[in-house]
Order: C-alpha cells, then sequence, then structure tokens
DNA sequence: ACTGCGCCTGAATCTGACG
DNA sequence: ACGTCAGATTCAGGCGCAG
C-alpha cells in the first residue's frame, strides 16, 4: 500500500492535521478481537461493523470486569454479575474500536434485545454519537412454538459515528433510489440468510447467526464510499468482507475460530468485485460540481434582461448583468430574493424561479442541468 | 372495592401467600410520579406501561423544506442535564414500579433510541426479564427533511416480566386473531396519531407526544385480562386510561401537570367501554406488500451490471448497485429512465424494462413476484 | 354527492464550505 | 472558532374547499 491520506484533524484540542499511511487491507487477522485492534494504529478504519456474541458463555468467555463492582441493588447477584461482565467486555473491545476508528468514520452494531441495549448505552457513555437505530424485519422469521410471546421477528442495528459534529458518510441519493425514489426508513424489511447463501460445513450449518448479504450491502452502500476499509472484529463467515469486496470497498476481519477463518477465506475468494460501472451510485447534488447563477447568464442560458417568476407567477423578477436579480424594490442572489419575497428563513433559487419556454413554465435548474450535461466530459 | 384475592407467593424463597385487598382503581393521582407511586402498597398492579421522558436533546430550530417549522418538543419536563442523570431517575421510578408490580404482573416501556436503550440497561439491572422488544413501526412517521439520516420511522417498547420464571399473562389467541391467524410478530404497523383522535386544546395539539389508542389497545389486549389494574406512571392526556376503560380494564394513572390532567379525564369520561362486537374494526387491514426494485438488487435476484431492455429492444439500460439504472447518459429510477427515454411524463418501469432468460425476454415484475413468493410467509 | 387539489402536521438528537 | 451565505431538502394522512 504505503498511500498517503490526509485525515483531517478533529480528534481533540490542539489535534494537527495528520498524514497517515493507508492500512494494510483486505485481510483475515486470526486472534482475539480486543487483543488484535490494540495491534492496528489510531484512526485507520472507515467503518467498523460489529455483531458481537451475546451468549457468552461462563468459563472460557467470561469476562470479568477489571475495576470495583458497583454494589447490587437486587438480590439477583448471578446475574448481575454476568450482565457486568457483559458489560466489561463491550467497554474493552468498543474503546479498541473508537480508538482505531477514523473521526469521521462510523460504527455498526447488531444485537437483538438480549444484548443490543447493552450495546446501546456502552456507545453512548463512551461518547459515540447515535445516529439511526435501525430494525431488521425479517421477512421470514422462526415461529415462536410455544405461543408464550410475539414472535421474535426482527434484529436491532445502531449506527453511530464518533461525535455530534462529525462529518460521516451517508450516500442518500442513493438510498432513496435503492427505495424506489422515497426516503429509506429506519425499518429494514430483508429475508433471513438461508438457501444457497447460507454456507454448509459438512452438511450443516457452518455458523448459528450468518447474516444475509443484502443486509451488509445495504450497510456499507449507505455509508462508505468505495476504497473505504470496512473493519469486522467479529467475522464469523465474513459476511462483511464478501460484500466488501462485491462493492469495492476494502476490508478487514478478526476472527478466534479456525473453521470460521477457514470458510470465510474461501467466500470471499469466491466472490467476485462488481464491475466498476455497476458499482456507481447516484451523487447527491451536494457532490455535483457547483454552478453558480452568474456563470449561466455569462455563457448565454439566460440573458440580462430576462424575466423569472415563481410557479405560481406571483413575482416578476429581471435577471441582471451581474447574475442578480431584481424584483420589488430587491436586488439580490436568486436565493435571497426568493428567501425575503415569501418572507422565509432560507430559499433554494434554483426551484423557486422559472422562467418561460414553449409557454410552459420551467425551473432554472433546468438550465443548470443543460449547462452541465454540455461541459462535464 | 374491598375484594380480597390471593397472590401468589414468589418474590424470593420462603415468602408466603399473602391475601391483599384490591388497590382502588380508575383513577388519576396527581403529583411526581415516584412519590406517588411510593405511596402504593407492594405488589398490587397487573401491569404498568411507561412513556417516560424521552430526552431527545435537540439542537437548533429545524426547516421544512418548504419553509415552515418544525414544532419540536422543547417541553422542560424532557430535559435532563446529563446521560447519568436520565439513568438515576430511570432507576428511581422503575424501583418503585418493580415493588408495586405483582409478581406475575409485566412492564411496558416506550422509547426512541435516545432513551430507549437506557431504560433497557436498568430495567435488566434490576433484575427484570425481557419477554420481547416490539417495534412500533410507523406508518406515517415524520420525514428526515435535511437527508442526513435515514427517517426514523419507528419506536421501540419493551415487554419484561419480573423475574424469569414468572407466569405472565399472554393471550396468544387473541394476538393470532387479531393478526388474521397468524402469529403476532414483534413489528406492529400502526399510524401515528392524527386526525379526530389527536386531542387539542385551544387549537393546538394538547400534548406533544399523544400516542395511538391502537398501540395501547394491542398492549392491553395481549397482556392484561378483563378486570385487571394497569397503571401508568407518566399518564400524559390518558390514552392508557382510555383504552383500559374501553377494554373493561382498571386503570391508575399519575400526571404531574395540571393541565394534561384535565385533558385525561374530559377524555376518559367520554370514552365508552366497547361492545365485544365492536372489537373487529380496530384490526387494521393487511397491506398489499410493496418490494423497491433496490430490493432485488440487493437480494441478488439481479445482479449489478445486468442489462435490461425494453420489449422491443430499443434501448439497453444497465443495472447499477444502487438500484438505479444507467442509460444513455441517464442514471436514475426505473419509472424515471424509462418515462425520460420515451419522452413520457410517467412510466411503469416492472413493466417496461425486461431481462433476457433462456432466450426469452420477461418483465422484470416477474422478478418481483418470484421475490414475494420466496419471502411472504 | 363525489373528486381532486392544496394545505397542514407528526417524539427530530437534521448543512457545509469558505473566509 | 466563528460568521456568512449558497443552496439542498419531505411522506402519508386528514381535512377543507372548489368544481
Amino acid at each position: 500500500m504505503g498511500v498517503l491520506e490526509r485525515v483531517p484533524a478533529r480528534r481533540g484540542k490542539g489535534a494537527v492535521a495528520l498524514a497517515q499511511p493507508a492500512i494494510e487491507a483486505d485481510r483475515l487477522i486470526k486472534g482475539d478481537c480486543i487483543a488484535e485492534m490494540a495491534k492496528l494504529p489510531d484512526a485507520c478504519i472507515d467503518m467498523i461493523f460489529a455483531d458481537p456474541p451475546y451468549n457468552l458463555q461462563l468459563g472460557g468467555d467470561l469476562f470479568r470486569p477489571e475495576g470495583g463492582m458497583v454494589d447490587a441493588v437486587d438480590d439477583d447477584w448471578d446475574k448481575f454479575d454476568t450482565l457486568a461482565a457483559y458489560d466489561a467486555f463491550t467497554h474493552a473491545w468498543m474503546k479498541e474500536a473508537r480508538r482505531i476508528l477514523k473521526p469521521n468514520g462510523t460504527i455498526w452494531v447488531i444485537g437483538s434485545y438480549h444484548n443490543i441495549f447493552r450495546c446501546g448505552v456502552v456507545l453512548q457513555d463512551q461518547g459515540f454519537w447515535i445516529l439511526n437505530d435501525i430494525v431488521w424485519r425479517k421477512a421470514n422469521p422462526m415461529p415462536n412454538f410455544r405461543g408464550t410471546r410475539f414472535t421474535n421477528a426482527h434484529e436491532t442495528l445502531i449506527w453511530a459515528s464518533q461525535s455530534e459534529d462529525s462529518k460521516y458518510t451517508f450516500n442518500y441519493r442513493a438510498m432513496k433510489t435503492l427505495n424506489d425514489e422515497l426516503q429509506m426508513r429506519s425499518d429494514w424489511v430483508l429475508p433471513i440468510c438461508g438457501g444457497q447463501e447460507r454456507l454448509k460445513r459438512n452438511g450443516t450449518k457452518a455458523h448459528p447467526t450468518q447474516k444475509p448479504e443484502a443486509l451488509l450491502y445495504r450497510v456499507l452502500l449507505a455509508c462508505t464510499k468505495p476504497g473505504d476499509v470496512v473493519l469486522d472484529p467479529f467475522f464469523g463467515t465474513g459476511t462483511t468482507g464478501a460484500v466488501a469486496r462485491r462493492l469495492g470497498r476494502k476490508w478487514i476481519g478478526i476472527e478466534r475460530d479456525d473453521t470460521y477463518c477457514e470458510v470465510a477465506l474461501e467466500r470471499i475468494a469466491a466472490s467476485l468485485p462488481l464491475d466498476e460501472s455497476a458499482i456507481g451510485i447516484m451523487q447527491s447534488p451536494r457532490q455535483a460540481p457547483k454552478v453558480a447563477f452568474g456563470t449561466l447568464v455569462e455563457t448565454g442560458y439566460l440573458e440580462p434582461g430576462a424575466i423569472l417568476t415563481d410557479v405560481k407567477r406571483r413575482w416578476k423578477a429581471h435577471v441582471r448583468a451581474d447574475g442578480s436579480l431584481a424584483c420589488e424594490g430587491l436586488n439580490a442572489s436568486i436565493h435571497k430574493v426568493g428567501a425575503t419575497l415569501q418572507g422565509a428563513p432560507s430559499c433554494n433559487g434554483w426551484t423557486f424561479w422559472h422562467y418561460e419556454a414553449d409557454g410552459d413554465l420551467k425551473p432554472i435548474d433546468a438550465l443548470r442541468q443543460t449547462y452541465l450535461l454540455a461541459t462535464q466530459p
């Protein structure tokens, strides 16, 4: 690797911008996730996707809290002990996760009611800023055979940034496109992992809780850019790696279990990267090149003196040679004039103002689109 | 009152069966919920439904795209200085709630990602046993106006018993009947509270966060028996009381705010106990499941990069990773691209676009049907 | 009376680049 | 760090009014 990239300095006061070598990626690390994350440098990961265990068995997995334990208010000591151990484990891995995550990176954690509340609290307590909780609504969940509760038909994901003012990645347009031109909501209906996709080993399922690729697909498409480095500290059979590879993202997996490692590596090798042209997603206008209104005047797309109106023809404004707009004694930018006339705090002049063409009113944004098509390579 | 009932002894070892007078019910207590619960005897309540403050921590004003301002929840009762202060408050009211709840009673708590994780942890830490987490999927949530996150389209409810071996009430058959003979799942689609149901005071909403009666209806129908006593420590405008009365359950409400108390009492007085035969109208109609084109890409029914054509093979388009279609410089949804290419105002992309299978052209709608068949119960 | 269009509203942690 | 300003951004349902 050795590619240098600039990392924005947002880690506390007085931090300086650092040039950091990109981390070596597309690899599986065999070992304990806390110990292995500890070996990674600060701020090297763009996104962490974590599917932590919640059925910590007594014995090997049981994690002892390091500090003095708070007095249990309750008599249920055994349960408290187990919960405290789980919290300590969660604090430990999330602390490392937070350290290696870039300032503008985000973390996803998935779980069920057994553990997701505890994960959410530790995230908040460590200073992560929750952006959404997402409900994966399973299209085909396992029924509740005994009829004693509601069918447990969903799992919960938490999406969080490092801090309240992080500049995180969210591909809004891509999500809206993926959802037939409606905003993507916080509830996702997706089938559970089964059929061909479910990995087998000796005829039985290779992993008890393999996640569907469609779930990771949406997560990675929404919140990473091509080339971003995604780390999964509980890699299992490598769904995160397989989807990252398909979508042109880099991945790092950490997994303790030998068999899971084997299965994951085979699987990822077999998953083909998508063609570059297919990975493309709808860009936000935010990321499109900007066109000043004045440019349209300069280049003749609009004549100085042209008349613009709002869609209801309530106001009539004149375009001036410098790209400003004159209307009812006002003379300012297309946005300001629109806002002032409406008495609104702000206004998008591009969609507010219209020009007449063939008897129709069209928003001046259409002119901008025409200009962009004509001038972009 | 004065009716005696037997309370099974399940409070730790060596407890004896107690005969307790039934608590006075169907009343509103004005005051602080912690202080007022403290005055109630042990083990006198069958169910607690709690809608505590969410601790939203909103920033500045938020404007809608068309200029209007969002009427945010900025009430003093929702403000806490720190997460620790919120936790302390939660511990305090839940401790009293646990004491007054019968051994076989259950508690419901509703919240959003701002507070629900903390509520869940306190429940677990106090020894409550979580039975389900329920997702209320809002049919008509407020959109995310700035396109910065996923639309926050749900709230979460936690249902918990006093302990792992409680003999709690769950009316399995009633839920299955309510759900068209399918097991009731952990995700409930219900509209938010609006229209006639939304209580007004001087022309504006009487309470910023009034819950829909349909939500309480399902909760009470599922987890209480007729005659049970339901307590709501954050009574607000009394949705819990109104529904309890309709369903023949007894209720106790605790509320600090004078105006909320007034509104609640008026409302409950006006809510008539329900005739058995009227219950049917509460059933929400099953909705035809919608499938976004992007879902077919996510779930592998179509690969990114796949080629689609119209039935006359006049145009050739490429499927992209986000479920958009690329064709002749255009990149948009299946419907928009179809419309633009034909110069039509609109186009049903599902029937317009075809894929090739075994030398035949098939509409992509066929894939949608296949997907539905595979994922619907 | 019915239809269609426009307006209003709902628990919201809701901008970002540049100087 | 802070101020300024360009400009990007919404879905479903209920209700009233016009035709």
